[in-house]
DNA sequence: TTCCAGGCGAAGA
DNA sequence: TCTTCGCATGGA
């Protein structure tokens, strides 16, 4: 802790670019000088100094939720070191040796992920951002207005139609579903952390909107559950090309995953994710294109 | 124009 | 259980 925020010295396994692009989370800004977002109502800023990271405006009372957003303490060596076994995993984790998986507020991944289905990033992007426009409480950090999720009880409380001018098309009526189901108690999204991964899974999928993949995002990017391994267009893709060599269905895909890379699957799926993705997608590894 | 996107639900076989 | 199809929207 400084003055000015929480340096992280010689950060080898944090590249805020690769974790805010990495397509995990759709709310971190690049405002030219650093990334900016919220955590817990709260305008964060992350900042790359050479091999340090630095984050700022962090109270001391808030350390415990940046440190938590942020999964800083995790030994990202000891995992890469148990997936060193897989010769094309070795060179997607070095390709994208700085991402790690946050610990994103469950709600808002939830809705992020309904968004996604059968949609690109960048309008996913917008949809997320349009919500919290319309429903989020603005917060004024150095003179610029940045706005919160909404909360699951004032988006319980909206009408599909309204919903709709998000931009999210078909996906209203997901997401004003799932909002009443959260603020009215049908479900309980701290409670499914203490859950296994196929109970939490099981639960999830009760929800209109939410399938195997949807569910997968929000257990590996919410709810610190890293046996799952979501499978999208992108990851049968590498899946399919590197490991199975045949056409199988995508919960298999995830069941063959699960097999191969055990509780560190979810950890897996990013690295192969952003490095298949990048090297077909023509993106570069630093904002880039080729 | 046509195709497709970090899929899903419904219907039919 | 598996396959097929329609779905809002917008960019290529």
């Amino acid at each position: 802790m400084t003055d000015l925020g929480l340096l992280i010295k010689d950060a080898n396994n944090f590249e805020p670019y690769q974790v805010f692009e990495s397509g995990q989370c759709f709310r971190w800004e690049n405002d030219g000088d650093g990334y900016a977002g919220i955590i817990k109502d709260k305008v964060i800023k992350v900042k790359k100094l050479d091999r340090d990271i630095l984050i700022e405006n962090v109270s001391k009372e808030e350390i415990n939720d940046v440190i938590y957003y942020f999964d800083l303490d995790r030994d990202y060596n000891e995992i890469k070191g148990k997936l060193q076994f897989d010769a094309y995993l070795r060179e997607a984790m070095e390709y994208g040796s700085g991402l790690r998986i946050l610990n994103q507020e469950p709600f808002e991944c939830l809705i992020s992920y309904i968004v996604s289905s059968n949609n690109r990033i960048p309008q996913i992007k917008r949809v997320v951002d349009n919500l919290s426009k319309m429903y989020g409480k603005p917060i004024k950090y150095r003179g610029k207005t940045y706005y919160t999720f909404p909360s699951p009880d004032v988006l319980a409380n909206v009408q599909i139609c309204e919903v709709q001018e998000s931009r999210c098309g078909f996906r209203a009526e997901y997401i004003c579903d799932a909002a009443k189901r959260v603020a009215w108690g049908d479900l309980d999204l701290s409670a499914l952390k203490g859950q296994d991964y196929f109970t939490a899974k099981a639960e999830l999928m009760k929800v209109k909107g939410i399938g195997e993949k949807v569910a997968d995002c929000i257990l590996l990017y919410s709810l610190q559950k890293y046996e799952a391994f979501p499978v999208d267009v992108w990851v049968n893709r590498v899946m399919t090309e590197i490991y199975i060599h045949q056409k199988i269905s995508l919960k298999k895909v995830g069941e063959f995953a699960r097999e191969r890379f055990g509780n560190l699957a979810g950890f897996a799926q990013l690295y192969l994710f952003y490095y298949y993705r990048n090297k077909r997608g023509g993106v570069t590894n630093d904002g880039g294109i080729n």
